[in-house]
DNA sequence: CTTGACTCTGTAGTGGACTTTAGGGTTTAT
DNA sequence: ATAAACCCTAAAGTCCACTACAGAGTCAAG
């Protein structure tokens, strides 16, 4: 199959090459195949894990997460010991999903409700944006 | 009104004193009232603003986006220049917010059949859970 | 009227996620 | 065959979002 150099895969990830081997180094790829020389090489879905990755941040987790969602991926799942754990992780991940699910919708529903009474005329007195996420259900919020 | 010292609205809110003193040199709390002595005093509204505030930095966005989140709310959008600001601010907000709640949705889709074919027997070797966020909408993607 | 819990203003330090720099090899185009 | 464009490592630096002092004043209980 077809490799490419670092700088390519950087160009179509738009991820920058520092940044990759950063990532490297941190376990969210795995090493990389080497030439002979020592440059590294990629197949394609090295950008698709990048965008992943790149994507999965801007939704809030963090690289110590991502690493453990891409690792469900990666595991040798058949892996006995390993099974039980990856369920449980994917698990708390959904949970994780679902309740930033939530307090998007609660935030989309005030914000549109907001861009169509500030669209034309009057004040915008009466829109609580901060009552949308404030709801009692905060026990069940998991900071990071 | 019935106002508490910083301490209380730490406890109520679960952000440490330092961060809401932080919060309010960077612009995301209004400056505080004070008693004689100096002591910041807190409405019960002040919990409420800090909550909205951790939990939209668990949805990604940065303080910087949470600060223009707040001012949309606290502008006085009666102030004509900043009225159609504040519109293309919020519509900003909404299509990020949407594309979120997409990407999150992909993630959970994946996540949760992952789950189950972990579940019980088999392997994991087809759960692609990188394909779900690889998508070619990559365009109206806003990195931060 | 003192002790302990609370608050204040600086300013410095930390952790996560990069980003840059320094110094050096490799590949490719002319 | 040499310059431009690419790649390498290791280490230091940056930016954001806190977090932790240091040194001092305030308040509530016994």
């Amino acid at each position: 199959m077809s490799t490419v150099t670092i700088g390519k895969v950087s160009k179509e990830s738009g991820t920058p090459i520092e940044t990759i081997r950063f990532y490297e180094r941190e376990g969210l790829l795995p090493e990389a195949a080497r030439t002979e020389s020592g440059y590294r090489l990629y197949d394609k879905d090295a950008a698709k894990r990048l965008r992943f990755i790149s994507r999965a941040k801007s939704l809030g987790f963090t690289l110590a997460e991502i690493r453990e969602i891409l690792n469900l991926q990666d595991s040798p799942a058949s892996n006995r010991a390993g099974r039980s754990e990856v369920k449980a992780i994917t698990e708390r991940k959904l949970a994780d999903i679902e309740r930033k699910i939530a307090d998007l919708q609660r935030m989309q529903n005030v914000l549109s409700h907001l861009s169509q009474e500030c669209s034309g005329k009057g004040g915008v007195t009466h829109c609580p944006i901060i009552e949308t996420l404030t709801g009692i259900d905060n026990c069940t919020h998991t900071d990071h």
